[in-house]
DNA sequence: CCGGGCATGTAATCTGTTACATGATTGA
DNA sequence: TCAATCATGTAACAGATTACATGCCCGG
């Protein structure tokens, strides 16, 4: 699932700006990806080349001009087709795991305080993810409500993860 | 955490070859991250340079040569020093996420088809996983072996998440 | 004799981010 | 007047992967 697809993906919702796409984008996917206009602004303009989206430009008297990207029929078809390539399950790339994996090298004291800080930062992650609850639901349709769900078990059972590394660090030094 | 450091990390244990390394890296930490020779040379090359490392050529008859790379002092540090820095949150990068995101074009089949084939490679990941265990634990130490555990669990929520995705599915969609 | 493991490396490519560059409108 | 929002884009950089290129040794 890359830029263009998701791009797409938005635009058979309705015709939008690059602009109006980053913005969407913020809302509904935040806490599970990020695009910068970097990557939008060439990816509308190939597509536009390519034919999977057409350009309507919006003069608006002295203010910039807006490009309005609407989807075309081999849009669409290519954003289906892509919906059907199959899923390929990524390693979990945590940075934690990371450095869980070297912590012969750091004290005790280091090794709780960089599982506790990394504990708080997913449940400060879950915390923000739950405060947006009713911003999505106001966007969201059944199954990205359903994908909100599963951001917000995935920080639940990140956090629990993390807590049963730092019993395990408690075990083998009570002390401090 | 980038290659330098996982490099630098694997040969604070012992010296070791480019080849050794991706071995190494591959039985260790195949299932949460991958490493190529076309990111392991170029790296020990320019930390020879920087002089984090020493390069040993050992000359075996006709047999190709190989270049065992040692860390040097400086490199102990810099591999302290990187295990130090703070770690930032990522956000769930899933494949299966931005599919869901985008379940409404695909019909109710569709739908039950991707979670469930989804949810297969994820139990087939975990399954591959509990049987890399007594390798793991000839070579792992401590923490590695909290770093596998840790894996361990977050395929079992994974799991545990896509099977709510699809009873919700199966909700919306008794029949067939 | 042939496949697999040992061993090194480069070049092309991909896919994206960050920083830069510009400029109007609008509301506090 | 000043910050925020609207609006577009490019250039440099980053960080990797994949495919290519080479060649020996050993066991079956």
């Amino acid at each position: 699932m890359n830029v263009q697809s998701v791009l797409l993906g938005f635009l058979m919702r309705r015709s939008m700006t690059g602009y109006e796409l980053k913005k969407f984008f913020s809302i509904s996917f935040s806490f599970f990806s990020g695009l910068s206009y970097g990557s939008i602004y060439p990816a509308l303009s190939r597509m536009a080349k390519e034919g999977l989206v057409t350009m309507r430009l919006e003069r608006q008297g002295s203010a910039p001009s807006r490009k309005v990207y609407t989807i075309t029929h081999a849009g669409r078809d290519a954003f289906l087709d892509s919906l059907k390539v199959p899923l390929t399950l990524e390693s979990p790339k945590s940075t934690f795991l990371m450095r869980l994996f070297f912590f012969a090298d750091l004290s005790p004291q280091e090794r709780k305080a960089c599982a506790g800080k990394y504990l708080e930062s997913v449940r400060a992650a879950q915390g923000a993810l739950e405060e947006a609850r009713p911003q999505v639901q106001m966007v969201a349709d059944r199954y990205q409500l359903l994908c909100f769900q599963f951001g917000l078990r995935f920080f639940q059972d990140l956090a629990r993860n993390v807590e049963g590394v730092m019993r395990a660090l408690e075990e083998e030094d009570p002390k401090s």
